[in-house]
RNA sequence: GGGAGUUUAGCUCAGCUGGUUCAGAGCAUCUGCCUUACAAGCAGAGGGUCGGGGGUUCGAAUCCCUCAACUCCCACCA
């Protein structure tokens, strides 16, 4: 007996172990079938399952289902990514727990606890993602950290570095002057404080000795590091002194007074104080007019000689003390409190101080320009094409990408330093050796002399390559694999990561193959909670995936999350969605009970006028749903199917073929009812592939190793459009009649929705004849 | 401050290059039904000056201008 309500658990693990057992995910190159490709977007090896992901991973799994039910060789390829500072601040902080703190270690110790958490915790965001139903070729599972691809990360750095792309220069980082270490922009609290704005007069030099200019500065003890001062070019009270000097207080340094439109001339006294190694707006107007940095800080953060007075002081009790000097000077016109945004170092609480440090940088301008083009000109499609222009402003203001971190979870920097700084870019030390020993002449040079950069790569500096590392293209750039699945077809992803990493995978692509990765990029939304506020583990407000799962069913959730999820929209994750769905999988499994219920008689008759009508209801529902594919209008094709199944299947063609109870059915008209059951079924399973599943297998005899997941996806047939527009003016009819009927109450109250008999099958043709 | 986008029924959204899908869908609401596939259901019904204002046009949800509100991304200010 085949219960009432349906219930996903006999179903789901049943059907999923099959699938596996069977190897209908795996692929390999066959060039008899066209290919489609997937990538993963890797998740964070540290991850765990979120509505993000069910989302993406659900759009994913609906297109390469449909592809593989196309015939074609469908490879969807998983993967995490090893995700340096999110994974290396979970090691760091599991130390802690542990009472170890990671200066203690080496680097070849953090990185045994570093593996050892990942294998921990590395495969559970996948085994996860099974639960959903994520038809995966999981034998070809990648983590961006396993020695291919990670091979891959150097080889491009040297590849690059060799072309001239990659060079070394200053850029601030957060300091933490506590623990002595940088910490990443994430790791940085900003925080409200209450500071000094202090107004200082500078001395004019050469000839106006009387004259003085203020600024306002809320940082006085780096006053010494200053090298320049800066003003608006059209600020009508300082246009005498362009070109002039001034003289630091104190000191009595010169230093230029420059022009820049930079400067907001009613903020403070419009006049700034540049000090290029302390701040990073001043670095880069230091870079522009090419003015000297001086830094004034030890990594302690106290002042060095370089300050020439109060050296040796910290930088905070230094602040207090110039003050008094300045003051004592007659060099202060006056205090003002301030409110300003001060980034503290989330672990020590530390004020953050932004350092100037050497760096490895990539140029941009020249490396995305094939990115550019091709998204401008459509050989790679964005879905919605609306970020096709914040695409294209983004690339036209890029800056060179900073590709250092100063982290050690990750690809370690391929360069190794003479004991002068010479840095020489090798893949190995051994390398780095010969290559110093040949080209500098250095024979009597040993390994010994020769230090590795202690920095890693950004991460995206490694995902960049995933398209191409994951059928191991660096490798072997030649195989087969990569031959036949690359370019890869589409790409799902949130529009967040546009920048970082879609625009970087396209100009991997081109560089590294010369061809585009992908051809068609799907932007889903964000999901938020019904309130509109993206959900975060803070607020609470995310529910956990897998309960859903466990609620609703994975078919339910799958349904649920692309109820109301177009393209580029974030989504209002409402649990009544998942609800929706759930009742969906019910109505389904209802008409499926009603079906195997059914007793069927062998007549001659022909099949009744709304098996033909049907007939051309679906084909038009199948060409529709091809047609919102072909646009990646994944929500709206569900919906379609949606209702073919509610309103065309369940509650008119069902009702009308439906034989009296206890009646058997003329075999033609089952015949086509499982022919129909079975098309419908095909069309639904790439959106909900277990009750699919479950119901095709049960609804005709099937071989072994059969499966929906490879059976053909339905190809629209003819469509009579007179007989549909015969039946709309029926169906009309109808309601007015029950309408009549509960309103004069003729009929028994009783049953004043079924079908009445006199409008049953036989007398339609007669009926249509009226109209 | 720079850029992008959104505003259509109570909610979430479709509505293409202006005119027969033009005012739509799902959910929610309301009314009546435990009925022999399904109450996780059935049969019906009611909801909207298409953000405000102006313009172009024979005709505007759709094109233009303007105002308002909201959202996101980037830079965050001595």
């Amino acid at each position: 007996m085949i219960s009432k309500t349906y219930n996903p658990r006999d179903i789901e693990d049943k059907w999923y172990s099959y699938w596996l057992q069977n190897r209908h995910f795996n692929s390999k190159p066959n060039p008899d079938k066209e290919p489609y490709t997937i990538v993963i977007p890797p998740p964070n090896v540290t991850g765990v399952l979120h509505m993000g992901h069910m989302l993406n991973n659900t759009i994913q799994d609906v297109l390469v289902r449909k592809a593989r039910m196309e015939g074609k060789e469908a490879c969807w390829v998983p993967g995490t990514d090893h995700a340096s500072i999110a994974t290396e601040a979970k090691v760091v902080a599991m130390l802690k727990e542990k009472g170890i703190q990671k200066s203690d270690l080496t680097r070849e110790e953090f990185y045994k606890y570093a593996w050892e958490w990942t294998d921990k915790y590395g495969g559970i965001i996948l085994q996860q993602l099974r639960k959903l139903g994520a038809s995966c070729d999981w034998d070809r599972t990648r983590f961006t950290m396993e020695p291919p691809l990670y091979d891959a990360v150097i080889d491009t750095f040297i590849h690059l570095y060799n072309k001239g792309y990659i060079y070394r220069g200053h850029r601030m980082v957060n300091w933490d002057p506590q623990a002595k270490t940088t910490v990443s922009d994430e790791e940085v609290i900003t925080k409200e404080v209450m500071s000094k704005l202090v107004y200082i007069h500078y001395q004019i030099a050469g000839g106006l000795e009387n004259e003085s200019i203020m600024i306002a500065t809320v940082c006085p003890e780096t006053i010494m590091a200053d090298s320049a001062i800066c003003v608006h070019p059209d600020d009508e009270r300082y246009q005498h002194l362009h070109g002039k000097k001034a003289l630091i207080p104190l000191i009595n340094r010169e230093i230029p007074i420059i022009t820049d439109e930079y400067v907001t001339m009613d903020f403070g006294t419009g006049a700034l104080k540049v000090t290029p190694a302390h701040d990073q707006n001043d670095y880069e107007l230091g870079v522009k007019h090419q003015l000297d940095i001086i830094d004034i800080l030890t990594e302690e953060g106290k002042l060095n000689e370089k300050a020439q007075i109060l050296v040796g002081e910290d930088r905070f009790v230094a602040r207090k003390k110039i003050i008094k000097l300045l003051e004592e000077a007659g060099h202060i016109e006056k205090i003002e409190d301030y409110k300003s945004n001060v980034g503290h170092s989330e672990r020590t609480n530390a004020v953050i101080e932004p350092r100037l440090s050497l760096q490895w940088f990539v140029k941009m301008k020249e490396l995305c320009q094939p990115a550019l083009e091709n998204v401008l000109n459509d050989n790679i499609q964005l879905h919605p094409p609306k970020f096709k222009n914040t695409y294209r402003i983004w690339i036209e203001n890029i800056r060179d990408w900073n590709i250092s971190r100063q982290l050690w979870w990750g690809q370690q920097i391929a360069v190794y330093y003479l004991q002068d700084g010479t840095p020489i870019v090798a893949k190995t030390k051994r390398e780095a050796l010969r290559k110093a020993q040949h080209e500098l002449q250095l024979f009597a040079l040993t390994e010994e002399d020769l230090t590795q950069d202690p920095d890693v790569v950004d991460t995206w500096f490694s995902s960049w390559l995933w398209p191409i590392s994951v059928f191991d293209g660096f490798k072997d750039p030649n195989n087969e694999d990569i031959n036949y699945y690359y370019p890869t077809n589409d790409l799902v992803t949130a529009p967040e990561i546009l920048f970082f990493w879609v625009m970087r995978m396209i100009i991997a692509g081109y560089e590294f193959r010369g061809e585009l990765p992908f051809k068609n990029v799907y932007l889903t939304g964000i999901v938020r909670d019904a309130k509109g506020r993206k959900m975060s583990k803070s607020l609470g407000n995310s529910p956990d995936p897998l309960l859903l799962i466990d609620q609703y069913g994975a078919d339910g959730v799958r349904t649920g999350m692309l109820f109301s999820s177009p393209a580029g929209n974030d989504l209002l994750f409402d649990e009544k969605l998942c609800e929706q769905g759930r009742n969906f999988c019910n109505k389904i499994w209802n008409a499926f009970r009603l079906v195997k219920g059914w007793t069927v008689v062998e007549t001659q008759n022909a099949v009744p006028l709304s098996v033909h009508w049907f007939e051309s209801k679906l084909n038009q529902t199948i060409a529709e749903v091809h047609d919102l594919f072909g646009k990646y209008r994944l929500s709206d094709a569900l919906n379609v199917i949606y209702k073919l199944i509610w309103d065309d299947f369940c509650s008119q063609y069902l009702e009308m073929v439906k034989p009296e109870f206890g009646q058997p059915i003329d075999q033609a008209t089952f015949e086509a009812t499982i022919n129909f059951f079975e098309r419908i079924m095909a069309l639904t399973h790439p959106f909900m592939p277990f009750i699919t599943e479950g119901i095709w297998q049960d609804i005709r005899p099937r071989g072994d190793k059969e499966s929906l997941c490879v059976a053909e996806f339905p190809k629209a047939g003819a469509v009579n459009q007179a007989l549909l527009a015969n039946f709309e003016v029926f169906f009309e009819v109808l309601t007015n009649v029950r309408n009549l009927r509960s309103s004069t109450k003729i009929s028994a109250p009783k049953q004043p929705c079924r079908l009445p008999s006199e409008l049953k099958i036989g007398s339609y043709t007669g009926l249509l004849k009226v109209f």
